[in-house]
DNA sequence: CTTTTTTATTGAGTCTTACTCAATAATAGG
DNA sequence: CCTATTATTGAGTAAGACTCAATAAAAAAG
């Protein structure tokens, strides 16, 4: 509070050596902690989670090493910290802008465009973060764990409510879709990183959503509109009474 | 060829010191590559590609930590050497099984169920393969990129066969559909392993497959209005008929 | 069979990097 | 203004990837 950002000078002790100076200073925890993880992200959105050293995150917050330990653990620790923050965001945002579409398909349809736009506007942080979330079954990252499943819980939903309106086949698994969903959209990302064309995001957004929703086949007929083949029939049926009757 | 397997023993050195003997053993350079090859496999398989130590995989092929480096350059090396035995395999199997299978959606519910099993049968190298197939868009790992590329390609071949022959509806875009499947794959196989429930893999294989064949709308009106289009023209011809009917 | 050449194998050593800890100094409380 | 607290430091440890000059097993030459 009192002198925040009194940068690295010189302070003259009594004695006469040249000795470099060592000006500390000495921060809210808060403020250094948020200092500390906001260098961390560009890290390792940067290098990579195995790539960044330590040592950088600490001089891009101009600490010391060590002084980084004693805000957090372990590296990973501050890794964890880092997606933290960047769910939490991440969520609240796709929620917020989720609850002013209605309607099944198009909800869905808003799920994977946002999706489609974090990952490429945030690639480098996306690519730690699905490289890292699946370590060993190890459940000390129960907390990434979790943390992936509250946000690709939010597509979940919009299927289980979509199912329950009657607008999804009823014969379909939620948390399968989900899967196809959001892999799909993470295979077809990382295809465009290394194919040298332009990514559309619009484009890809309705390319899969056009697939997941309405599938692949010609005859997507199956036993989805049963309905209205059927209502179609009684139509002709109607038809060949009339054509039995005039016939007669 | 001399004596392959005459394994750590002592040789008595004129000298009378208790010194522990170095015997070693020189083997034809195939052999031993394939034995270190095996042990990377095990041990990353194990481990994954992080934690496992080159000095354990070379003790475990009965060498010291310097003779894995003059098989290969760098621990990278060595994994993407891996990575091709792994993916070659892969590919072949794959191929000819794909080759007994008629029709596109047969082969598409093939290809999705060979990987399926491919996926669980051979968990920890598959992950590590996909931890580690992505890494920076640095080329280096061209190599990589290039199998990966060969294998789903199967997959997108028997799309774009199904395209031409009609069974598929012309509006996809095959590699969007490969990136669906298999990434759908993946994220549901990932599910399975954090959640206590039993893989049934035949079971997720029709899930999936269904899905992305048949979509997931109950009317999958879009381009299927194809067929509603067929059925409209039927009702039409009827009452054409009744029209002449009525007319003559 | 003996000597020479070749080269696979070794193990000691370097370097980088995550992580520890006792010492130090900036701040807060009295 | 002095004292107690604790944030910060920087030197040090450990582990693991990678190097290299020396060594000895095998092959080639005599």
């Amino acid at each position: 509070m009192a002198n925040p950002n009194k940068d690295s000078s010189t302070v003259g002790l009594s004695v006469g050596e040249p000795r470099q100076v060592k000006r500390r200073t000495r921060r809210p925890r808060a403020e250094r902690e948020a200092e500390i993880l906001a260098s961390a992200r560009a890290v390792f959105s940067e290098r990579g989670y195995g790539d960044a050293a330590v040592a950088e995150i600490a001089t891009r917050s101009g600490v010391v090493e060590g002084t980084v330990y004693s805000y957090f653990e372990t590296k990973r620790a501050l890794l964890i910290a880092v997606m933290k923050l960047f769910f939490e965001e991440l969520i609240m945002d796709t929620e917020s802008g989720l609850a002013a579409v209605r309607g099944t398909e198009n909800r869905l349809r808003f799920v994977i465009r946002r999706h489609l736009e974090t990952f490429t506007s945030d690639l480098g942080l996306c690519r730690v973060v699905i490289r890292e979330a699946r370590p060993d079954v190890a459940l000390y990252d129960e907390a990434i764990l979790d943390l992936n499943r509250r946000y690709t819980g939010i597509a979940l939903r919009v299927l289980e409510e979509g199912l329950a309106a009657g607008d999804l086949r009823s014969d379909i698994v939620p948390s399968v879709i989900r899967d196809l969903i959001y892999g799909g959209i993470e295979h077809a990302v990382w295809r465009f990183l290394f194919s040298d064309g332009e990514l559309e995001i619009a484009l890809l957004a309705d390319q899969l959503a056009d697939a997941v929703l309405g599938g692949i086949l010609t005859q997507s007929a199956h036993a989805t509109d049963t309905h209205q083949e059927d209502t179609v029939r009684r139509l002709e049926r109607a038809v060949e009474r009339l054509e039995a009757q005039v016939a007669g």
